[in-house]
DNA sequence: TGAATTTATACATGTTTATGCGATTGTCTG
DNA sequence: CAGACAATCGCATAAACATGTATAAATTCA
């Protein structure tokens, strides 16, 4: 039996899910709440599996409330629910803790897979949703692809250890060679990166995740 | 009609996936491959919407054959198949522009569903693997929390001055102090931060995203 | 109100960087 | 083979930085 929590200000809604669930085979709504100003007072009392928190409610929101339940539980399983797949809410959402995503016109039938799906540890979305992760995720990684500005190796080692904190004559030790030969690469450096001082160097190879992050 | 490409190594997958699409309303394959050797011409020959692609094999791996298509072809929809729902690779495929990542377990009436879905734009995950994602996406932006170091106003803002490339003296023109105090200022930053040069405190600074990426 | 903190300034000394001009050796390629 | 480039080393000089020690007004807060 999956014991669900339900936050949603609209009435109908509010009561169609409640009877949706609780005339369905596994499903117990605990409580239905048209806000979540006690919120974490309500989920500590009742210890529910699954909470359906829509997102834009009036008074506390929903992404505010997501906040504070993970503030004092992890485990519980959170799905919101919206009407909007708006990018920064789902940005938010998932940055906080929810489970899962879900549009509101979701099908009845659907929407029950997806809390047990939630409750067995799955993270189920509206596919448009999961389109907008997907296309955050990757404009977020493709940074760190091509501008190596054709640094030899050697240029790209002297550059890593600038980034680690070494001073010239650290590299010089390290890399056994003389410190003026390390000047003439850091120089050359300089000049591909179109930059003339360490720093830059350095803010440069960091925006452009040049270098191995340790 | 939509029309799917299929690249599967295992004969038996393979010739059932064609049996199933080709049996099904709307679905059309247009040719099965046991590897994407000759992804490319493939790819560009035959226009498919709908490519369903194995990762794990043998030769040009999925990943491979994934990265090959979209230096091509940006529109069409791949979605990887995979047994084992793998950290990296899920990261790997979604950092190359794959639309949807599932698992082969899937029931082939959901396979349909998520073929359809593609089709149309959506990003169909096996739940397993939106955990996954959505893990991932949490931890990358968690990173960027806390971790102030106590630093004051006026010392973040010069800070935020070095990591820009600013040097002693320009900082000083940009804030109307003395060189000295701009002195006295970062000796301070230092002892905050637990570094003892310019290199280590912007390395820092951008390592716990304290500054503003401009 | 009084103590602590922040912000500001000053001076001195030694170290590190940035940059210029050269020069030698090996490798690769047209 | 000649020319391009990478990697190495040397020397010189001016600028920038790191660090220590001191002082003091302004602000914050218990």
């Amino acid at each position: 039996m999956i014991k669900v929590l339900i936050y949603e200000d609209i009435r109908e809604l509010r009561e169609g899910l409640t009877m949706l669930l609780n005339g369905s085979e596994g499903f117990e709504v605990l409580a239905a709440y048209r806000n979540c100003d006690n919120v974490v007072d309500e989920v500590t009392g009742l210890q529910p599996d699954v909470i359906l928190m829509d997102i834009d409610m009036p008074g506390t929101t929903g992404l505010e409330g997501l906040k504070r339940v993970r503030e004092v539980n992890k485990v519980v399983k959170i799905l919101m629910l919206t009407v909007f797949d708006d990018n920064d809410h789902v940005f938010k959402a998932i940055t906080n803790g929810a489970n899962g995503y879900l549009l509101k016109k979701t099908k009845p039938a659907l929407l029950l897979e997806y809390i047990a799906d939630a409750h067995t540890g799955g993270a189920p979305m509206t596919s448009s949703i999961a389109t907008q992760v997907l296309q955050m995720f990757a404009s977020m990684n493709n940074h760190k692809k091509e501008e190596t500005f054709n640094l030899t190796e050697r240029e790209r080692q002297v550059l890593q250890l600038l980034v680690d904190g070494y001073s010239y004559k650290m590299i010089a030790a390290e890399k056994f060679i003389s410190i003026d030969t390390v000047r003439s690469h850091i120089k050359k450096i300089y000049e591909k990166l179109q930059v003339n001082s360490k720093s830059e160097a350095i803010a440069k190879a960091f925006k452009n995740r040049m270098t191995e992050d340790r």
